[in-house]
DNA sequence: GCCTACTATTACGCATCCGAAACGAACGCG
DNA sequence: CGCGTTCGTTTCGGATGCGTAATAGTAGGC
């Protein structure tokens, strides 16, 4: 059975979760950046930065930038292709997954308490 | 009856709805500016600069400046406090409001969409 | 009428991100 | 081998956002 949701409370949820990143304040992900972050978390293997870009529709170079932030935060990690050196698989971390279990339990934590 | 959600449905499902925006790319709000019209379309009037800043966790300039930018899209609108002109009453706009409605929408057909 | 308190905004210096274009490295086909 | 192609990164100029601090306008007690 699907997830069957009210427009108003659909607006609550995504008001509600995206306030609790703004007011944490580590994350400050942008929309890019979580989509790229889930996107590696949820998919199969392998990502490579030209599948991203076309996946999300921008510029290589802004994945090349977007992996460098979440990178530095510890959320991703890169490694190249041992066999097509010119590719680099972009990989999950530790961090990484706890942060996106973090997200998953906020966001159902949230749903179950909206109003009816 | 809360709306019930598992973390894996909850995850997919945030992922949907940011890709889509990313990809729409007209959109391109960030989360700060997420939460200010949401809130604005959402809660009860009125809103003020401090009331928005507090809310947040953020300083003042950084609502304006987000006011600024959502005004130019023409989302919210500004209009001084008749009563007490120190103030600034943040307004909504029928722009702004099918804003809304097309997020809920799009997040009630996204989770509609995912697997059981 | 002052003077303090409070509101929102602007000024400033700094950091980050953008797309286009150029670049270096690696592949693969002849 | 060469040489065109593909991939990711870097560079560039410009745009945008940040927090701190200073500023302009308003309210309200005294």
């Amino acid at each position: 059975m699907p997830v069957e949701i009210r427009p108003s409370q659909a607006l609550k949820l995504w008001h509600d979760v995206t306030l609790d990143l703004v007011r944490d304040g580590e994350s400050d992900l942008s929309a890019r950046q979580m989509t790229i972050l889930l996107t590696v978390y949820l998919e199969p293997p392998p990502h490579t930065v030209r599948g991203l870009a076309a996946k999300l529709g921008v510029t290589k170079p802004a994945i090349t930038r977007a992996l460098d932030t979440m990178g530095a935060m510890g959320i991703v990690d890169r490694r190249r292709d041992p066999i097509d050196r010119r590719n680099v698989l972009i990989q999950r971390t530790v961090d990484g997954a706890l942060w996106v279990e973090k997200l998953g339990d906020e966001i159902v934590r949230r749903a179950r308490a909206l109003p009816r």
